[in-house]
RNA sequence: GAGGGCGUAGCUCAGUUGGUUAGAUCGCCAGGUUGUGGCCCUGGAGGCCGCGGGUUCAACUCCCGUCGCUCUCCCCA
């Protein structure tokens, strides 16, 4: 029989038990947070129609769809049975597709089942998602989010929620050093507007800004000539961005000079008022910042905007978001205000796992019952069944090749207690426990052994 | 779609101007310990040197091609 050596499709991963195991920590962190404040989980299939996922992320976003074959179109006999194949509509070919985020579907679930939801409808979701490009550090072609939306308020508190929640659960992890950055598109139209480009090149502009971070201001400047917006404008753009410092003094200097936009002022109003629920929420006031130069790239955002980042080490954002009042409204005509965010559950375990923050636990058993010989099989048996009756996690070995292997198993496996069930215990109706961290051993009733595994 | 780096034992990696039998650490297996892991000691197994071709008396080493992995750009979590 031919070997197929084993591989799995570049940014894909195995998960194997000790990594889920940390997956689990993490995700386990994240489902409480979200339902402490009230969010119910939903899930949605991996595949979706084309018509319901093309044109909500922009041209690049269609690129990096995964699109799905259809079967018996003939596509298939090419090469073999027809030489040419021709098509007139993609659409013949091809009209499903992989999952990219989880907004979209949670936006066709609003419009498909509009009269069975009750608003406002607060959701998790945490599924996996699928991009087709090229893998990198922190960047992966499967991946899981974990989003948290907030379907029917218009109000900012909705928003002020959202983030209270990235802020909550990133501390309970245990980071330090993060910040959230806040924005707003109408900030962003705003300040476009004042700049004199034209209204449909925003997303040139947000697309260029939001590189700050990687390019630099004269990289920045650079992008903005490529993409043909004049000197003049970029010269009105710039120092907008530029404006730093404490909150309150951000938004009255951008506020002065967007005074003259009505969006701007909108976005600046939006923003203060954001500011004013979240101190009222107690979120620290180091854990985040207006930074202007945020801009997302996602085109289905129209309100305030927020990413997360840390300092060290680079990897991009850990989570990414904002209010997209419009987006519903392309399923079911009725725009229905909604707001959240996507947590990158891969890069929140990268970091953690380059900054040390993860629990190192192998396995979540807590003891192993070895098996002294044949005779006393049954007797192991029995006394395994106790202790799970118990409710503690145990294993049994089921081999009995000798006490070494089997100690040497729950080393390796990082099971913390050992159980010996021999003939001098049963002699005495006892057994012995090993603590493999202390490298103690005693002999004890059963119930002494339960009451310590406890 | 464009560019850079790397493919040698299960893992991480060394391998001299091309030279005869390709090494190390960890891991694995056996023993030292006939009721006991982690430390220590002894021994052992394990390699189409990614694949194909070329140059050469001789290629892990040089050249060409190919495949795979990885990083960067674009874009994003």
């Amino acid at each position: 029989m031919e070997i197929i050596k084993p591989s799995i499709p570049k940014g894909t991963r195995d998960f194997l038990p000790e990594q889920m195991l940390r997956r689990q920590y993490v995700i386990n962190i994240i489902k409480t947070v979200f339902e402490k404040y009230g969010y119910q989980p939903l899930e949605t299939p991996s595949i979706e129609k084309l018509d319901v996922l093309s044109g909500k992320y922009g041209e690049e976003g269609d690129q990096l769809m995964f699109k799905i074959l259809k079967r018996g179109t003939g596509l298939e006999k090419v090469g073999r049975e027809i030489k040419e194949f021709s098509i007139t509509k993609f659409r013949d070919i091809a009209d499903l597709g992989l999952r990219y985020d989880l907004t979209v579907p949670l936006s066709r679930v609003i419009a498909m089942y509009r009269n069975e939801i009750t608003l406002p409808f607060k959701r998790y979701q945490i599924q996996p998602v699928w991009r087709a490009d090229r893998p990198q550090k922190g960047r992966y072609r499967e991946f899981f989010q974990c989003d948290a939306d907030n379907v029917g308020s218009a109000s900012m508190m909705a928003d002020a929620e959202t983030i209270a929640i990235i802020n909550e659960i990133l501390t309970v992890l245990g980071f330090k050093q993060f910040k959230i950055k806040i924005n707003n598109r109408k900030i962003l139209s705003g300040i476009v507007e004042y700049s004199g480009v034209e209204t449909n090149r925003g997303m040139d502009v947000c697309i260029a800004i939001d590189k700050v971070d990687k390019i630099g201001i004269d990289g920045v400047k650079k992008e903005l000539l490529q993409r043909e917006i004049s000197d003049n404008a970029i010269a009105k753009i710039l120092p907008i961005l530029e404006i730093s410092g404490k909150i309150e003094n951000i938004l009255s200097d951008v506020s002065s000079l967007l005074k003259s936009s009505e969006v701007g002022s909108e976005g600046i109003n939006e923003i203060r008022e954001l500011i004013s629920y979240m101190k009222s929420m107690d979120i620290p006031t180091n854990n985040y910042v207006v930074d202007l130069y945020l801009a997302r790239g996602l085109t289905y955002y129209t309100g305030p905007i927020f990413e997360s980042v840390v300092e060290e080490p680079k990897i991009g954002s850990l989570t990414g978001g904002g209010r997209y009042d419009e987006l519903i409204g392309m399923f079911s005509g009725e725009n229905i205000p909604a707001t959240g965010t996507t947590l990158g559950i891969e890069r929140i375990i990268d970091v953690m796992t380059e900054l040390k923050m993860m629990p190192e636990a192998k396995t979540s058993t807590k003891v192993l019952v070895t098996i002294f010989n044949d005779e006393t099989k049954d007797a192991s048996l029995k006394l395994i069944q106790k202790i799970r009756k118990a409710g503690i996690n145990s294993e049994i070995y089921f081999d009995s090749n000798g006490l070494k292997k089997q100690f040497k198993y729950a080393d390796k496996m990082g099971i913390p207690y050992v159980v010996i069930m021999g003939p001098d215990e049963a002699e005495k109706n006892e057994v012995s426990l090993k603590d493999l961290r202390k490298g103690e051993q005693a002999q004890m009733t059963v119930e002494k052994m339960l009451e310590v595994l406890k």
